[in-house]
DNA sequence: AAGTGGTCTAGACCACGAT
DNA sequence: TCGTGGTCTAGACCACTTG
């Protein structure tokens, strides 16, 4: 073992080597950041589905040639990102957004009573494809008019009937390419969350996203849709969501109803 | 080693003995949490002060009587919350406000363009002692009408001039008894940031905290303060602070003027 | 009882920073 | 050169879940 250190023998190509003459500087990679590097390629490649379990980690060790400890490491981390998720004396699962846990994990909204519950009444009100807008194109890495789903929808109280204003309203904009015959009928036909279908339907995870927050003025559109004055003060949420490899794929713009409900954050 | 896992023969009490019989569910404690805890008690204590070092690792493991490895995860948690910094070569220090790095690390209020600065001219208007209204002395757990210091500050966006509009307005309230001769004049003459000061001056270290963030509309006075008109929109971010133990000992009410900054926040 | 993740140890060696 | 944290290993045993 004297080249433990050496960016790996046998795991990535990266590894300098003497054909390949001196990067200036040379890449040094801990063995657990390849081994993690390996599984994200993995759960990238769909080898493991989103809520299956992945192998035993005395398996994977086995199968990468390395230490327990260092397979240990790698998921570690990997569980720490929510891209796995660790079951005492089961296993170890792909994370999913089809859980009750986690299925409401990247809407921050809440209401401001004691139950604390999301606003999870969703009415799909669009869903067309159109040339990327220049910003939206910007968002997500696209070509300048490329295609683009617009989806807009609401979302009501978690107990509103349905002559109650909903909460919020968001446009999501999605690259075509990836959720090839996606229509407004699938979306009214399915039940549960948005991210939950993606998965399932068009094998598109959402593993992280950036927000931006700010306060503005309702106007007319938005405030007849939710029930409110044109200078009605919103919350206004772009999303930017990323897959595995940090590519982004969807941008999604939300006006939040802050008058019974808040948007909460934790610092540390 | 037998009793590696009994919740601990020598560290904390909370270990069940035989003389204690059996508590209905008995606590079982991995030793790494024990040590976390006994470290985190020793930040509480100002063993060791912001800014140092705490002591190497191995030193750690031979005070508390076990491997290095253990203390090794302990440290890894404690660094994960950010209550301890590691740098390599160098040693582990306890965390601290008054550093470059992690200075606006509570502020996530960034300018839109591609420098991301966010506010830094800091203005008190007001520090006063006064009875805590219901809802501050409910926030900070302290007994109605208990003494609170109210500070009303503002900050300017990084390269404003004097004359230019503020873009946060903050109202922040403190349990008076940890802040004894907290007075406008001793803000005034501080620089830096303001959880640097009460690090340094008062001994009290916000850890972490949680927000709390709604659109409203300004009203006058924050219109006339931050230079807008009285129904524009505002970011109202309410966070309350907590210490080492988890109890709260800063209640903040700030509005934002998110014309030309936004609130950031990172999803996974 | 078997299989999985979780904890703990002891020891080796590497990378980084200061001296 | 030394001391620090960082990585890796091999092996033992505990705790949880399922059959």
């Amino acid at each position: 073992m004297s080249d433990r250190f050496s960016a790996s023998s046998v795991l990535l190509p990266s590894a300098p080597s003497a054909s390949d003459p001196a990067p200036a500087e040379a890449v040094y990679l801990p063995l657990y950041q390849q081994i993690k590097a390996l599984l994200v390629r993995s759960l990238q490649g769909q080898e493991w589905a989103p809520g299956q379990a992945i192998p035993a980690e005395t398996e994977l060790a086995a199968r990468y040639k390395v230490s327990q400890g260092t397979v240990r490491k790698a998921i570690d981390e990997l569980a720490a990102e929510n891209l796995l998720v660790r079951r005492q004396g089961k296993g170890t699962f792909v994370a999913t957004h089809d859980h009750e846990q986690t299925q409401f994990r990247f809407l921050r909204l809440r209401a401001d009573g004691p139950e604390r519950e999301g606003p999870r009444q969703r009415r799909y009100q669009r869903c067309e494809q159109l040339p990327a807008p220049a910003s939206v194109a910007a968002h997500l890495g696209l070509a300048p008019g490329a295609g683009v789903l617009h989806i807009r929808r609401t979302l009501g109280a978690a107990g509103a009937d349905a002559a109650t204003a909903p909460v919020i309203c968001e446009d999501i904009w999605l690259p075509a390419a990836l959720f090839p015959g996606l229509t407004l009928e699938r979306l009214l036909r399915h039940k549960g969350p948005l991210y939950a279908f993606f998965e399932r339907e068009f094998n598109v995870r959402m593993t992280r996203a950036r927000e931006r927050l700010r306060a503005v003025a309702a106007g007319p559109d938005l405030g007849t849709l939710l029930g409110l004055d044109a200078h009605a003060p919103l919350l206004q949420v772009e999303r930017l969501s990323l897959t595995y490899d940090g590519s982004p794929v969807e941008l999604r713009l939300g006006h939040y109803d802050t008058r019974e409900h808040h948007y909460w954050n934790r610092l540390d």
